[in-house]
DNA sequence: TATGAATGAGATTTCATTCAT
DNA sequence: CATGAATGAAATCTCATTCAT
């Protein structure tokens, strides 16, 4: 997950980058399995291999890893969503792939997706930065519209489809649809349905 | 706010509730201005009134207040579609209706509904108290849709459809709508399409 | 030394104001004994015979103990110099009473007064303090030669008799005059004669 | 500012003399800017364009590059002063000439001189050095007095000359006195009459 | 000589929780 | 029932100092 390089830790003590990098991954992995609440960055330290005061070296605040797991999760879902989009399919076929790959991508950061929205709520950066990466999501998504000849929807239109998209990629990832007696196929259809609505 | 059954008992118990009550309403007032993770008990019992200790004659925990809370929340929201449920008036009018109100009442418990979400994701009896509401939620919404004569849907639709209604609430309790140039009244109509999607 | 009152400590855990008076007394101590920087709220808290904790109960800061021993010790000193001036004497003794009374402050506070200085410098609070103090200090002294029919001397002059004054006795306190070889008894002739200049 | 002898040797050695000088110079400004107690040795190796471990190539301590940056800063009034003495002036102009010297050196290091105070409490090396410059002042005052043919003082009464004379530099380099509305023009008169008083 | 990443040691601070009254 | 002073336990953070290169 997010790189992978923990083999071999604490080889040279070289490179910064690398060491920061070691330490974005370890929060990632500390936050999703505990959450963010319940993790103190002396845990994020040692899950990397390093001291506590490292962590100070490279960040100031659990907050500011905090931003830098989240510039690198987002950047892992264009990555995956991008490749899905570049792939020539039919328009058909966009709507069943999307919703498998993001839903994949739910399921893999649980933890991470709540904390995020809990920490947007209080945390004006947090809500900034995922105001970045909505706003490119509104753009990309009415792009892709356009290209498929649909009728080019309001911006209230495509962020609601967006939010619907998540929230119930969401409740898989968090076990609600299970515990509710829905199975992950019906929610993958209704999943393919809502974004149909958008392209028509 | 939050007002509390006021079906008045003997005299002495009484006196033990209304703290007990007192307690949970500052508690919701707390949480809501600065997050439950930025809320501690000395603060709860402060902001009631008592001495921190008095909060643990009446909760082992913080996590106790909050599920006193959550009921508290899902008894008046239910309270208030109640009355729009029995209130007679037209399907037509009808999800309007229910958007306007969600809305509202969304918007006054931002914070709260934001943590919610992060404490369901680690705590299994937030998840469980939740899950029970989702029920009921599922259940009252597809009663209704049989008594409107609409086609019962599956547990999964009526289950996407809450997700992304609620989602959608939450979006402009949080202020993401109105940051992203997407108005009130929009996220209205959208709402109400939602709701219309299911009612046929 | 500053109320004594250490006797019997952890009687009653009770009396907010005791402690806290406990805790600047002990501060007072502490400071005088290692210096400011020397000295850590653990000591500090330790030595009241208090928990880390209960520390920031009372004080939000080492800094805002210290202001608040700064306060007893302007007290402290002020009341010794009252009962000099009500004490009925002819002006012929007075300087050399003073002078004294002084001296044996400073003695009593060498560190302390050594890390005022440095404290002012940096910290405008303290800075505040140390004027208001001085204010005091002039006013009374332009007053008490008014008083003994002296002519009354310009501001400047009164400002650099003081802390002429006060620097001499800092040298007691802190050793220099003794390394340098200059007696306690010629030191309190030079005080004297600095007092003469402005009493004529 | 502090320029350090620049009497080249070999090439080699220069290096290190000349890193060791930089360090010097950077911790006298990073003193003086924020205070010695305010000021880490990463700091000041970096203001010096060096790493932290360079420091302690050089130093130890932060408490010997303080000693180090005293030294310099006592040469280097001593060179300000020795120019006023050995230019040929009327006794008559000395007083005025010297207390202006002085009080341009001393408000150029407001904060490293009243740190100097708070170290020379402390540490009894601090202190040696001071008591060390004290004892070269008292003697060159001494030998000046005899030179202008007068009295020869007692050394209490030249002691108590420099220390009035320092601590009313110190009250305008810290802003002491014109915050209680004493001018710079009515110091100087103030500390013209202090040198008046032992010239005679 | 210089580096700079890394850290041990410890200071500062917070907070849920208790206990004597 | 209520108190509120007190704290254990732990998280956050700093800094002088080292070590492998």
């Amino acid at each position: 997950m997010l790189r992978v390089a923990n083999t071999q830790a604490r080889q040279r003590p070289r490179d910064s980058v690398r060491t920061r990098d070691a330490l974005i991954e370890a929060a990632a992995a500390e936050f999703n399995r505990h959450g963010y609440f319940n993790t103190d960055t002396n845990r994020i330290a040692a899950a990397a291999g390093y001291a506590p005061a490292s962590f100070y070296k490279h960040f100031t605040d659990k907050r500011e890893v905090f931003l830098e797991v989240y510039a690198v999760w987002v950047e892992r879902e264009w990555a995956e969503i991008g490749e899905l989009l570049t792939a020539r399919m039919g328009r058909r076929r966009m709507p069943g792939r999307l919703a498998k790959a993001a839903l994949e991508h739910h399921k893999r950061w649980p933890l991470f997706r709540a904390d995020l929205t809990a920490l947007a709520a209080t945390d004006p950066q947090v809500m900034a930065a995922r105001l970045k990466s909505r706003r490119r999501q509104i753009d990309v998504m009415t792009e892709l519209l356009c290209h498929a000849g649909a009728a080019s929807p309001s911006r209230a239109r495509v962020l609601s489809v967006l939010l619907s998209f998540e929230r119930i990629c969401d409740a898989v990832a968090w076990g609600e649809a299970e515990s509710l007696g829905v199975s992950e196929r019906s929610v993958l259809r209704e999943l393919r349905r809502v974004l149909r609505d958008l392209f028509g």
